[in-house]
DNA sequence: ACCTGAACACCGTTCAAGT
DNA sequence: ACCTGAACACCGTTCAAGT
């Protein structure tokens, strides 16, 4: 039962931003209101300004938590690998890392809506800016990695990261919106593993392919 | 130069649908108001509500005029297809109609925004849903031609059609908030058709491959 | 340090009223 | 039909003040 203390928070931080997720779950980013936020918590109205500098500032700070959580949940993604036969290739690797994105994005819809979708300034969230580099780091490395392997070609591996990443940003976009005809999380689950799979076979390495490839797509500085 | 005259509009609702897409580009769908939209088209501030039920519904107009330009960008994909020669194979245009997509998005991102991002409550906006399903329908067409030519793998278009759809989705979104490290449009568009390639290398039907490519990918119903 | 209440300039939406 | 002004219950943000 909650009385009414005064100076109840020792970390109203972290449960301002908690609360922030919650109700952004509930109604979304747009309806979402600084007051409401600190009723949930007990607080006053502007209590949150001891926290933050202003309702963006809360809002950053959600997204830079779904970053370092995505960063995470790509870091661990091997565990959920299929088949679970030890560590795997580097390339298979990179698949379950892209399934691990949307398996994020299904699981926290609200972080990654505000991750992407709300438009922050620039320049003004630095550890926002830095989780989010880190993030794409993992996937720049796995990428590496493959390439180190021999599973994709050489080269800049910037263009094949952010193919990959495109693709399952996608699907994670139109699945959370319900755009995709694949309701549940399996069958969700399902489709992306086939889709990254057909993506990966565009992707390989084919012995004699590459140098045409490269020089076809190659675009020229004008 | 606007007077001051009574019962100006003859056709409000599309000059308001106007105001609020150009609002949205300045500010974002976030901080756009109806209030503020009202004042830019010289009307009073619940003059609207004659035209839309509230907010959301001139929201859904605009989303709704972002579907269906973006199903006539695809439909008219083929005019940008290089080289230009002639129509193409239906895969070729497949590709043109997924560049069409990256490029409406990169030249309409507030619609792009309020189309997907925007929560609108399902069932309330039935002008809405089927003008979005009419641009699906466009890429659903494109995918069963380029099968019926044996360009694609035979069966169910609907994966296809998805996987396609959110690479297209992913690129345009990342692009739009300036995650992809290519800034300019002809960047931005060099790289899709690019992962565009990629992909369709995947798709593409390989005589002897599809029968065992779909049994593994195929899902069992528990 | 952390919290409060009053205040300001805004919203979306409604309503009674005007032409 | 189309528009208006006043009103209501909200916002985000600021400020002077309390412990």
């Amino acid at each position: 039962m909650p009385s009414k203390r005064p100076y109840h928070h020792g970390n109203l931080r972290p449960a301002l931003i908690a609360a922030a997720v919650e109700r952004i779950a509930e109604v979304g980013p747009a309806a979402f209101t600084l007051r409401e936020v600190a009723r949930r918590a007990g607080i006053s109205h502007n209590a949150p300004y001891r926290h933050f500098r202003d309702k963006d500032d809360l809002l950053a700070a959600v997204a830079t938590q779904g970053f370092e959580r995505l960063a995470k949940a790509l870091d661990d993604s091997e565990k959920h690998r299929t088949p679970r036969k030890g560590p795997g290739t580097p390339l298979e690797r990179l698949c379950a890392s892209g399934l691990a994105y949307v398996r994020f994005a299904l699981r926290s819809p609200e972080h990654l809506q505000v991750m992407f979708d709300w438009p922050l300034e620039t320049g003004r969230h630095p550890e926002l800016e830095a989780a989010g580099a880190r993030a794409f780091g993992v996937l720049l490395r796995l990428v590496e990695q493959a390439q180190g392997h021999g599973d994709l070609p050489e080269g800049d591996p910037l263009p094949l990261a952010c193919t990959a990443w495109s693709l399952v940003h996608g699907i994670a976009k139109l699945a959370i919106s319900s755009r995709l005809p694949y309701r549940s999380e399996r069958k969700a689950l399902d489709f992306a593993r086939e889709a990254i799979d057909t993506l990966n076979r565009g992707m390989r390495r084919r012995a004699g392919r590459d140098q045409a490839d490269k020089a076809a797509a190659g675009s020229r500085e004008k």
